[in-house]
RNA sequence: CGGGGCGUGGCUCAGCUUGGUAGAGCGCCUGGUUCGGGACCAGGAGGUCGGAGGUUCGAAUCCUCUCGCCCCGACCA
């Protein structure tokens, strides 16, 4: 593709992050089809490792892959009244099939609660069935009004965890679990911190009792939702009858959770670590981890510089950038801008002295190793770029979020904020969990994040909007 | 869906007001010289101007409709 410079994230961070996604070579629109876009390799290498960390945890905890079909009988949609109320505005709607209209219409899912309830009815009878613990990878579709790549396109890729069990403490147990999931590869992998919490119930998913959050702050200062984990109680349980028959005979409704994350993952990352000379990836999610670039002058160098590329690049696993008619310094920009952690030099000078130059994409320091150490130290490096990339990224939100005891004080805080702009801050006030302190809040374009699971701040306080009395603060900021 | 901006070789854009049938830079191809942070020279390929309709002898340019993209608002993983 063609490489254009890079908006400074200053000047208007929107497009300093559609610039970086382009340039990164992850994901382009798709043009053709509104609202959506097309994964790039480089951007689809990231989801799968992305995928390959939460499968292998959802496994390790017992659960199974599955896969349930892309259209939804729309009378299904139509059990839980709230669900319905949430999402009917941005279905997809399936009319006319096979050249003929049809007698019930088809939504493509914009989430599959309804349809595994109406399996889970057919599958569960006794207590001895349960838990049901299963996941799918899949796309769905949202009729998004307004989209960002990978942030929020009109179709996505997730994960979307269903369980059910015999009792809701088991189920909120469960949806507790799999926030901690979320929470470990979001921050150990993606060297993202997120703030786990509860959602209020102005905010929680259309049907369930309760919905958990992984919230994490962007570069501007933005709040990204990075993932979620529903207590649904009996709720859809009941719209589907999904009833089983307990230990004592009784019979019961299951009480059932639902979790997931998409690949708005990725442009968490994206808009968590990347620079204004492109995209910074963390060592544990880079497809390519490093990079080495032969340089040489005479024909005559080209054979033992390439060999000896070759030769550590293999040690290593790095990858050769042999690209005839590329100078050095084009390479080194092309793979800046991809996010590779480390590129490495290696030249004539290079082969006489037996050394490597490394270079860090993070901090842009280069450094001059032996070339029998560079294996070790390639690791350390690594090792170190997933470090400090967190830190940085968390002591950029600790430094990013302030107390606030007013709702003034909060709204001043915040008023001026936009995605493009920046400034962005998470405040941590005293609210209630009352759909009128939510709707304040909303006045100013800003809103309860989650209310944290633990409390890092001063305990409890009066709320600012109602005045009565709250256990914590929670988190209050401007979101995408 | 409301407001604003925009669709012209792969990319960024000029041309449109005052209609006459398309340009630049970058990229791409070939050859040569280069090569430690975006190389240079020479030659070359590539578009009928988002789409449809209309006005006109003639439309990238004017009119109507439509599709899409970006930004702002309402909705959201």
């Amino acid at each position: 593709m063609a490489e254009s410079p890079i908006t400074p994230g200053s000047k208007d961070f929107a497009a300093w992050y559609q610039d970086v996604v382009l340039q990164g070579d992850l994901a382009e629109p798709a043009e053709i089809v509104k609202g959506c876009m097309v994964i790039k390799p480089n951007g689809y290498a990231i989801w799968e490792i992305l995928q390959r960390e939460l499968d292998t945890r959802f496994k390790a905890l017992g659960h199974q892959n599955v896969y349930f079909p892309l259209l939804i009988p729309e009378s299904f949609l139509k059990r839980e009244a709230e669900h319905v109320e949430g999402f009917a505005p941005e279905l997809a709607v399936v009319t006319i099939a096979g050249g003929k209209k049809l007698e019930e219409p088809y939504v493509i899912r914009p989430t599959s609660e309804t349809i595994v309830g109406h399996f889970f009815a057919k599958w569960i009878q006794s207590w001895r069935d349960l838990p049901v613990l299963v996941n799918q990878w899949a796309n769905v579709v949202r009729w998004e009004l307004r989209t960002r790549m990978f942030l929020r396109t009109t179709e996505f890729l997730w994960q979307e965890g269903h369980t059910a069990h015999s009792n809701h403490q088991e189920a909120i147990e469960e949806v507790l679990r799999i926030l901690d999931v979320y929470a470990e590869v979001a921050e150990d992998i993606m060297a993202m911190p997120v703030i786990k919490g509860v959602k209020t119930r102005a905010e929680k998913f259309a049907g369930a009792l309760r919905s958990y959050s992984i919230e994490a702050m962007m570069r501007n200062g933005l709040a990204l939702q990075a993932g979620t984990s529903h207590d649904l109680g009996q709720n859809f349980g009941k719209a589907f009858d999904v009833k089983f028959q307990s230990k004592e005979g009784q019979l019961d409704y299951v009480w059932q959770t639902s979790w997931g994350v998409s690949t708005r993952l990725i442009g968490g990352l994206v808009m968590s670590h990347s620079d204004d000379k492109g995209l910074v990836l963390p060592p544990k999610l880079a497809p390519v981890k490093a990079v080495i670039v032969p340089i040489y002058r005479k024909e005559e160098e080209k054979g033992p510089v390439l060999e000896a590329a070759h030769r550590i690049a293999k040690e290593v696993g790095a990858k050769v950038d042999e690209r005839e008619g590329q100078t050095p310094g084009a390479k080194f920009f092309h793979w800046e801008r991809r996010g590779v952690p480390v590129v490495m030099e290696l030249g004539p000078r290079d082969l006489a002295s037996g050394n490597i130059v490394l270079k860090r994409r993070d901090t842009g320091v280069k450094e001059i190793v032996p070339q029998a150490n560079v294996a070790a130290r390639l690791a350390e490096v690594l090792d170190a770029m997933q470090k400090d990339l967190f830190n940085a990224a968390k002591e950029r939100m600790k430094s990013n979020t302030l107390v606030a005891n007013s709702l003034a004080e909060v709204e001043e805080i915040l008023s001026d904020v936009t995605a493009e702009k920046g400034g962005g801050k998470f405040v941590m006030a005293h609210i209630k969990d009352d759909p009128i302190c939510d709707a304040r809040l909303k006045e100013f374009k800003a809103t309860i994040r989650n209310i944290p699971l633990v409390d890092e701040y001063d305990g409890g306080g009066k709320c600012i909007v109602t005045g009565e009395d709250v256990d914590r603060r929670v988190v209050v900021a401007k979101s995408y």
